[in-house]
DNA sequence: AAAGGGTTCGAAAACGTTTTCGTATTGAAA
DNA sequence: TTTCAATACGAAAACGTTTTCGAACCCTTT
């Protein structure tokens, strides 16, 4: 396990009797040396396996070359397709990308955030923890002109560049979907209201039910937290209500799962006694019986668009602050669980 | 948007009339500071908005504070809750984390290695590609004395150290606890037979057969790629075999889950036609209907455990190379899916 | 007073790269 | 032949930290 020595630009330039600024020219391509020498040089690093070291040229250029991705949970479908994305798109690009998760903490968001300041990272990406109630712990990025892009959960009234689906619309759609489907008397389940996603697509819900003639009754709303043990909970809500609803829109697929689940066990039909939708679009709509209709929440593909457009401003080919707000495309994925018109 | 000048520790020395090096050893808490200046200094920093510099840091030490980590595919539940666990621990230990994957490519996990090594991180964690039939491509670390750890996909016969679950004994359980159930012809569904995990996986699955006086039968054996597509081919094959199984055990719960809907769907009961036992334990498990027996893979656990061997090597408190396997422990969770005796 | 031993700090080199100004060489134009 | 411009390369500073090897100082002890 001999620890041979790392080999440096200056033993490649005083192997071919160069300097070693003429040595770092050649690797980087300067189109100021001879193609000839250009190669030798390239030759006799790959030979030497020579390989550059990335703190001293960081050093040098006061840049890191690694993105700061702040989520707020990564055991999340939709999460993780983001990542995918993301991932694809920095690596491709070159970028590091250096991961935090708060665990739905803002404490520890702010904490994380901290620590990608101190890091040094060239710019971050962030959705944000369950209970986060002001960007105070991003400013210093924006001190110092770094980029922050925010996804998912943002604060849609803030400053920064955010990159969202239209909520409002999809809570709009489901709800319009369930009404279609004959339902007089839908419920909504969903997480804590100061999270825009959440929120939006309660407004979504309530816009639906008005144009349609419905009004709005705060009683046929549950906030929960979406674990398994919540959603059983939310379940057994939508049964003790009198008279029982006949349609439910879920903010989440997992949580819907596990309300049908219950559901079924207490003899109740889905979606003849009542009609579920969902949201995220997770494996899991196609593998809980009746399949579930939902929303389909493109993670890998806003992951992409989202590192795009940061790396596209880091590369000076776009201007992100000229930006606030990027709307992705979301539909409604009809499935059986809606379903109580046989087409 | 003015971006201020970033202080150095020559900044804080001069204001103080300190020296660099002084201010250095202050702020890493060396003994040989006063702690009257020290306070002084730190006050100063953080008043200052000092930052380390990571770089100059890393350039005179010689090592990055990074770890990174190959995996094979982003998108699973058990990989997902392996990188939490490595996330929280290497989180916790200050290090970086630069997370490759190769999708299943083996020559991208290649590059990503490469990449790694160039990007010099202090260690490395890895889950083979599908595909992947040697290591020559993490030679480059062990040439420079970089440790590598490997865990769920692995060679088992090869030098470096590896942390798994006893998947034999695992697929024996899964296997005897069918046997019990009473079936007579037990079907195993599995992924591609060159890596470990798939093929210790089936020996537990013979082994457990030969043991209770069954033979095996590869007939009853099923290679597939674990996608939702092949593996509703793989249900339609079992529903296909004459005499048809009334046991299965598969290797992947999202396989499972599938194929027990597709067995449904085909009016076959489960478990009363046939019995089911999945891998992984995964949320899907107690979603299906039936709820899904499996072998708990503990994800987290192994993540953490993973992170922990590594940090304790590059920290001089433990030596990896005197470790060649660690195995963590493994259990049956019986559910609905396989128990066609009730209790 | 001298010797010794802590304690506290500083000077300076080193880590490996990039880039600003150069200078030297060459070929062509005047 | 001189001049000019282009081409090809080098010297050296700079990035910010860490650490070795001292040195200065103070306090005890002989």
């Amino acid at each position: 396990m001999r620890q041979e020595k790392e080999i440096t630009i200056y033993d490649l330039a005083s192997q071919l009797g160069l300097s070693a600024a003429t040595v770092s020219r050649a690797l980087k391509d300067h189109p100021a040396i001879n193609k000839h020498t250009k190669k030798k040089i390239t030759d006799l690093a790959t030979q030497l396996g020579y390989r550059s070291n990335n703190f001293a040229s960081n050093l040098r250029n006061q840049k890191t070359n690694t993105i700061g991705l702040i989520i707020h949970e990564v055991r999340s479908q939709f999460m993780i397709s983001a990542l995918a994305g993301i991932e694809k798109v920095t690596a491709e690009a070159n970028y590091d990308l250096i991961i935090a998760h708060s665990s739905e903490s803002s404490k520890k968001e702010a904490a994380n955030a901290l620590n990608l300041f101190h890091k040094r990272v060239d710019g971050v990406i962030a959705s944000l923890a369950f209970d986060t109630k002001d960007l105070s712990h991003f400013e210093p990025f924006a001190k110092k002109g770094i980029p922050v892009i925010y996804f998912d959960r943002v604060f849609e009234e803030s400053e920064g560049t955010k990159i969202i689906i239209n909520n409002r619309k999809a809570g709009y759609e489901a709800t319009t979907h369930l009404i279609e489907q004959g339902c007089k008397r839908i419920a909504h389940i969903t997480a804590n209201l100061k999270r825009n996603v959440y929120a939006e697509r309660l407004k979504g819900y309530q816009q639906a039910l008005k144009e349609h003639g419905f009004k709005y009754n705060s009683k046929l709303l549950i906030i929960n937290d979406l674990t398994e043990e919540a959603s059983r909970n939310a379940a057994k809500k939508i049964m003790a209500m009198r008279p029982m609803p006949d349609g439910v829109f879920l903010t989440n697929d997992f949580c819907a799962a596990v309300c049908i689940q219950t559901l079924k066990e207490s003899g109740i039909r889905v979606p003849e006694d009542i009609a579920v939708v969902g949201f995220n679009n997770d494996v899991i709509c196609k593998i809980i019986e009746p399949k579930l209709t939902t929303i389909n929440y493109p993670g890998i593909e806003i992951g992409e668009i989202v590192a795009r457009n940061l790396i596209n401003h880091l590369q000076g080919k776009s201007n992100i602050n000229l930006t606030n707000t990027i709307i992705i495309k979301s539909e409604l994925i009809v499935r059986a669980s809606s379903l109580k018109k046989k087409k």
